[in-house]
DNA sequence: AGGATAGCTTCATTACATCA
DNA sequence: CTGATGTAATGAAGCTATCC
């Protein structure tokens, strides 16, 4: 049914909306409507007590059997919805509220677990982060420390013959090849960044 | 085509029962 | 007794199918 499949996208709308504020509106901007305020319920004048009303529980065996139901098909056809009310001595109405509730029920029970799912992916995610930027810390550590040792080499050279031909050796022709032998090929944008750029994305470490 | 209506849903809320 | 919690029930509003 066309209306089922939308709802199903609005309540997938929903549960993201409602755990990432602003998502919604990033994605469907043109459906986001200032939500209209529900008229608040009257209370009802007629006293419970007195009317002889009086609110039943469900018994074991009737919250049993519509628990099975519910677990055949969370919808409820009016047919299902008779042969079940008869079946448990109940009024109709009452079996469609039940189910009402238990759709309810249902629902932010999915919600929960789809939030604490997303959550734990999350948080793994920042994990590989933090130990990607640790890595290219280390990387930048041994690159440094690799060119204070070929500058030392240079002054050591310069030293012994400063005619010879190699005096024209320069960092420009060194640093190239230094990238493919520390197998970073690719990477040479990423030492190009500011320094404490790495500094403020490690702080995610103390966020998990 | 389009308004009226019935019958369904979800959502928010209220009202009641039960328990610590 | 009282406050917290769970759940049955209610009302508003939206959607769809059907009728006229």
């Amino acid at each position: 049914m066309r209306a089922q499949t939308q709802t199903q996208v609005d309540d997938q709308m929903a549960l993201l909306s409602q755990y990432y504020p602003g998502i919604y509106d990033q994605l469907m901007p043109e459906q986001v409507e200032v939500a209209k305020p529900r008229r608040r319920r009257k209370k009802n004048k007629t006293d419970a007590s007195s009317s002889g009303f009086r609110k039943r529980k469900l018994s074991d065996e009737q919250v049993s059997l519509l628990e099975q139901n519910f677990g055949d098909e969370h919808k409820l056809e009016s047919e299902r919805k008779d042969r079940i009310a008869a079946e448990l001595g109940l009024d109709p109405r009452q079996v469609a509220v039940w189910f009402q509730n238990r759709r309810a029920r249902w629902k932010s029970k999915k919600l929960e677990e789809e939030y604490s799912k997303l959550k734990t992916e999350h948080d793994s995610t920042v994990l590989e982060k933090c130990k990607l930027e640790t890595e290219v810390l280390k990387l930048k550590e041994q690159l440094s420390e690799a060119e204070k040792e070929m500058n030392r080499l240079l002054e050591r050279s310069d030293g012994i013959s400063s005619t010879s031909p190699s005096s024209s050796f320069s960092m420009e022709a060194i640093e190239a090849p230094l990238f493919g032998e520390f197998g970073m090929e690719g990477f040479e944008d990423v030492f190009y960044l500011q320094e404490n750029s790495y500094i403020n994305g490690g702080l995610d470490w103390f966020n998990i």
